[in-house]
Formats: C-alpha cells, sequence, structure tokens
DNA sequence: GGAAGTCTTGGACAGTCGTCCAAGTCCTGA
DNA sequence: TCAGGACTTGGACGACTGTCCAAGACTTCC
C-alpha cells in the first residue's frame, strides 16, 4: 500500500504542474520514482487511477480545513482573525504545498460535471467546508448562517480560481485579498433578512 | 475561414462535452463533418487549436455578457429583476446553449494558470464582466462598487462553478439560486465601507 | 524447508495520437 | 484560356498511449 499511496501523490503532483492530460501511466511512476509496470499493478484502468487521485486530493483538502478549523478555535469570534486565518489558508494553496490538491479540486469539479460517480468525494468536500462556514457564521451572528455558508464557499472557490488563473503577479494577495475577505465577510454578517 | 470557424465551434463542443482531453484533430474534425486532415491544415499545432478554441469560447462569453447588459438596460436600477436576469443568465450557461462555452472557460483559467501566453483571454473577459458589474453597483449605490464587482463576479463563478459540478440534481437552480443571489447583491448593497 | 500466494517488473501488443506530405480540386486574375 | 496559388484530403510516419503477460523476487504459513 505504500507504493499505492506514493503513486497518488505523483498523480496529483503531475495534476498540479502539468495538468490532467499529464497523467499517463508512464509519467506517474516516473514521478514516484518506480518502474513504468507498477502504475498498472496498483491501479485496474487509467478511470480508476484518475478518480482516486482526485479522490485523494479531496482527502487533503478536507484536512487541511481541519488545520484551518483548529486554527479557528483560538480565535472564534473575531472577524478580523478570520479573515487573516482565511487568507493565509487561501494563500498558502496558491503558492504552497496545497496547490497541486487545489488544481485537482477543480479538475475534479469538471470531471464530476460529467461523470457523476465522482460526486460523492465533491459532497464530501462541499459538506465539510459547509459545516466549518456555517459554525464559524452562526457563531458570529449571521442571519441565515446556512445560506450564507453556501455563499460564502462559493465566493471562496470562485476568488481562490481568479487568484490561481492569473498567477504570481496576480492583484489578489496580500492586503487586497484579505480586504476583499472582510468585504465579504461583513456583508455577510450586516446582512438583514 | 468558414471552415476554420467550424472546427472551433466544433472543438468547443467537446470540450463541452467530453472534456479537453477528447480534443483531438481527428474528433475535431469528426465533429464539424469534415475530413480528419482538415484539422492539422487550420491549426499549425494542437496547443493553437486548443488556445484559439479557448479563446472563442471566451469570446462567445462575452458577447453572452453583452446581451445580459442589454437585457438588464430595461430594468436597470431595479434589484429584483436584476437577481431574475442574472439567475436565466445562469441557467442558460448550465443547461442551455452556453453550456460548453461555460466549460471551456473554466478549462482555461485552469489551463492559463499554467500557461501565461493564455491570460490576456483571461483578462478580457474579466474586464467586460467586472465593468458591467461595477456599472449595475454602481447605479444601485454599492459602496466602493469596484471592490463589490470583483467580489460579485467572483461569487457568481463560484456558484456556477458549483452548480455546474452538481449536475441537474443540483439544489442551486430556480428559486434557490435567484434566492442566493438576491442575498449576495442585497449583502453587498447594504454594506457600509 | 518448501509450497502457495502476493508483489514486482521488463517487455510486448494494438490502438490512437500529432504531424506531415504529395496529389488532387478549386478559384482567381491576367 | 491558362498559369499560379490557395484549398482540400487520403494516406502515411514515428511516438506515445493503456493494457496485458510471463517470469522472477519476495513473503507467509504449514
Amino acid at each position: 500500500m505504500q507504493r499505492r499511496a506514493e503513486l497518488l501523490d505523483a498523480a496529483i503532483d503531475l495534476i498540479g504542474t502539468q495538468g490532467l492530460d499529464a497523467l499517463t501511466h508512464r509519467a506517474v511512476a516516473a514521478g514516484a520514482g518506480l518502474p513504468p509496470a507498477s502504475t498498472s499493478y496498483y491501479f485496474r484502468s487509467k478511470d480508476e487511477l484518475v478518480d482516486e487521485a482526485l479522490r485523494r486530493a479531496t482527502e487533503l483538502e478536507i484536512g487541511r480545513l481541519r488545520e484551518l478549523r483548529d486554527a479557528l478555535g483560538e480565535a472564534a469570534g473575531d472577524p478580523d482573525a478570520l479573515v487573516d486565518a482565511v487568507a493565509a489558508w487561501i494563500e498558502e494553496q496558491l503558492h504552497g504545498a496545497g496547490r497541486a490538491a487545489c488544481f485537482a479540486q477543480y479538475h475534479l469539479q469538471l470531471e464530476a460535471a460529467r461523470r457523476p460517480e465522482l460526486r460523492d468525494a465533491l459532497v464530501a468536500r462541499a459538506a465539510a467546508t459547509r459545516a466549518l462556514a456555517e459554525e464559524v457564521l452562526e457563531r458570529l451572528g449571521a442571519p441565515d448562517p446556512g445560506q450564507a455558508a453556501l455563499l460564502l464557499v462559493c465566493a471562496v472557490d470562485g476568488v481562490r480560481l481568479e487568484a490561481l488563473a492569473s498567477g504570481h503577479d496576480a492583484h489578489l494577495r496580500g492586503p487586497e485579498l484579505r480586504a476583499l475577505l472582510a468585504r465579504l465577510l461583513r456583508s455577510l454578517l450586516r446582512d438583514q433578512a
């Protein structure tokens, strides 16, 4: 099972650096430093390889989300601290170790639109993110926290994708990113249903 | 030039129905009802084919945006009419003729993250969408319409992707979609900077 | 110790890919 | 009318793809 996990990590890395098209049996094996036939042995078909890589990336994202929840535990109820934490979490995914899994996550969404069998992974992530968002928003006193959470998650996903696409010279970083998130949060809190 | 346009339309259609991986010379030619060698004649390389297809999809999206602007012209200043128009515009992209170009747009964003030469198309679309959003938000009296427009565009992009990935049985349609957009707009308008 | 099973891997297979070319068709301008 | 060019296309090429197999290495249990 060790090699299987290594192969999946190499696959996610490949998606992040070269896109889903570059995900071939041989490239994955080479990325993991293993002989070419190893991918065929651990995965019955390419679809199985792609699916499991995307699911694994989702698990990684959910794990990172738990880290964010823990980080928020200390600073709960403080909107400024919340904005800082979310901004740091986004930038870690844009320029840090979470970049590949973040790419894979968007590829998963596009794949799931055509292949319903992938949707359970999507649903799991959506549930985790929305639960965290709702918990935070409820504690801050947002009206209709469920709806606000859905909106917050979608908006953050959109902002993250925009920043991802614009590359390193993006305007969506540092102080400007924090200002944007701050306004989003402020708006969701002050809205009266 | 007629055949070239037909090939690009077939390419966009292919991206929408089978994904970017399915974009091969032969499949595009077959989709356009043309002999296999025609793709090689009109596009020097596959990259050129992919790039032009993604750019063309962006033009289509910008065109549809102009239609939205015209539709809004009548009902300007009325938030309810604005929400209805945007909701109809989103659903047309999810289930109507704009679906393929919408798919292509997200693929473009992921591609542009790794290939900066594609970013000009992204910038053009971002400018067009943000200009329209800012114009509308300013007319409705939103504080800092520029920032609000960026937020609105990112949020709508996120909502659209979420709905796209969840498929036809999505919870993000009809009345619920309108309610979500209404809250987003309300929040952005009532926020006090 | 040896049988039974799993793991590992080099090599092969048919199919598809991007790309190219030479021959044929069509259109234009003198 | 006819030469020159652009357009069109069937077919071919090597490279790469997913998948499979047989043989060897290793592990586990009687």
